[in-house]
RNA sequence: CAACUUUAUUGUGCGGUCGCGGGGAGUGAUCCGUGAGGAAAGUCCGGGCAUCACAGAGCAGGAUAGCUGCUAACGGCAGCCGGAGGCGACUCUAGGGCUAGUGCAACAGAAAUAUACCGCACCUUUUGGUGUAAGGGUGGAAAGGCGAGGUAAGAGCUCACCGCGGGACGGGAGACCGUUGCCGCCUGUAAACCCUAUCCGAUGCAACGCCGAUUGGUUCCGGGGAUAGACCGCUUGCUCGGCGGUCCCGGAUUAAGGCGGCUUGAGCCUUUCGGCGACGAAAGGCAUAGAUAGAUGACCGCACCCGACAGAACCCGGCUUACAGAUAAAGUUGCGAU
RNA sequence: GCGCCAAUAGCUCAGCUGGAUAGAGUAUUUGGCUACGAACCAAAGGGUCGGGGGUUCGAAUCCCUCUUGGCGUG
């Protein structure tokens, strides 16, 4: 298991990690495994989870570099369009290693709103 | 030209925009410059460095094993010697000692370090005795091989040649090599115990040093309070009595945390000199990651063969393993041409 | 990062020290027992001894190397 995240916003302790995946929603793709929870900060929240199962650490590091990409790209149109903030932790799978970060970016458009929207209704 | 052998280098490149780690400049917005590998890997060896231990020596245990050198050191490297393979360039080689001792050698075979089954010969006699190791067969291995003499039949019993070992002599720095009219013929296995020679203290940056409060734990010290009652420990088993503790304050210690260790080091490049070479010496030049859940990605443009194996975590020297291709040098063999 | 183990039948292990037959339990299959099953009894099949190389007459075992799992340590 190899977590990683950015500095001023990153999830670093174990036990937030295994918090997260206790009690958060998630959402599957091919690429990744995304949990996220609703927190009471002021920014968003990344953690990135890079297993031993996908490869060496150069498939590990290819692994969060995409997904930390995209996540950047996608931040500013999460906060913006609402005044909720969550923490997200990301688990990669196999494919992201071989996917570009646009191809990441646009799962991550496609799947994340909705399930956010759908969580704050319910 | 084809088929090889060896060695070395390189490992997409350039420009732009956004993003990340470290450094520098600035009050600041921001700007400048820099940022993974030959294996960074496996953790198989050797060091540096750090803490602990230590008068000296020995035993035990471990490592290495042709010689001479190189080196901080090495199980590494260089050159040479012996052995094996190849037409050759060249490659591979744990390569000390079973003639110090002990152990082991299944099955087969008569017999495995010793012997006599079938044979062969002689003597007795129809069955044994004696002498043999030519031949047969077994096995990885059967008293060196082969020929002649010799003999009842045979045998290094004797002789010539060859092989191996020892001695002597000569050459070499040494491993070794050569000669020999002398002495001998000894199974294999030490990656079996062991013997000989040389080397080795242990643990590892999660080492280690420093900082650290309104927190928690632990034990100790100092001061204060309480000794009405309760509880715990001690005082001989019980009762009484006595002593210490509980609570508060301060200090020490320790854990989470932070900083240092953390990158200038047996450093790299060029030239000259010494050396067959590994390497050493001198002169000149260069600044080249330092994170701490752990920094290199995305997009656009151009070129081509469309980019292999793969990511630093205290630092070096090696070894081993993975690796698409590209380039250079030296050399061998074969064919053809001149 | 550092330190250290293990790999043998489908599964769990022995054999390795001290070299020459790969064995036990369980599972599978077949037969018996039973009205039928379970249990029990009897038998059978099933092994590149993780891969490669070396030492040896001979390697699961000794030596080297690689691969894959696992453990300890803040």
């Amino acid at each position: 298991m190899r977590q990683f995240s950015k500095k001023y916003v990153c999830i670093k302790k174990d036990r937030e990690f295994r918090w997260l995946f206790k009690n958060g929603s998630c959402t599957v793709t091919k690429a990744f495994i995304c949990y996220f929870r609703e927190n009471k900060r002021r920014n968003n929240r990344l953690g990135i989870v890079a297993g031993k199962k996908i490869g060496g650490a150069v498939q590990r590091n290819r692994a969060r570099r995409v997904i930390r990409e995209a996540f950047r790209l996608i931040e500013p149109e999460l906060a913006s369009s609402t005044e909720k903030r969550y923490d997200f932790i990301f688990v990669a799978r196999s494919v992201a290693v071989h996917m570009k970060s646009t191809g990441i970016l646009k799962l991550m458009r496609k799947n994340i709103p909705g399930k956010l929207a759908q969580r704050s209704d319910s």
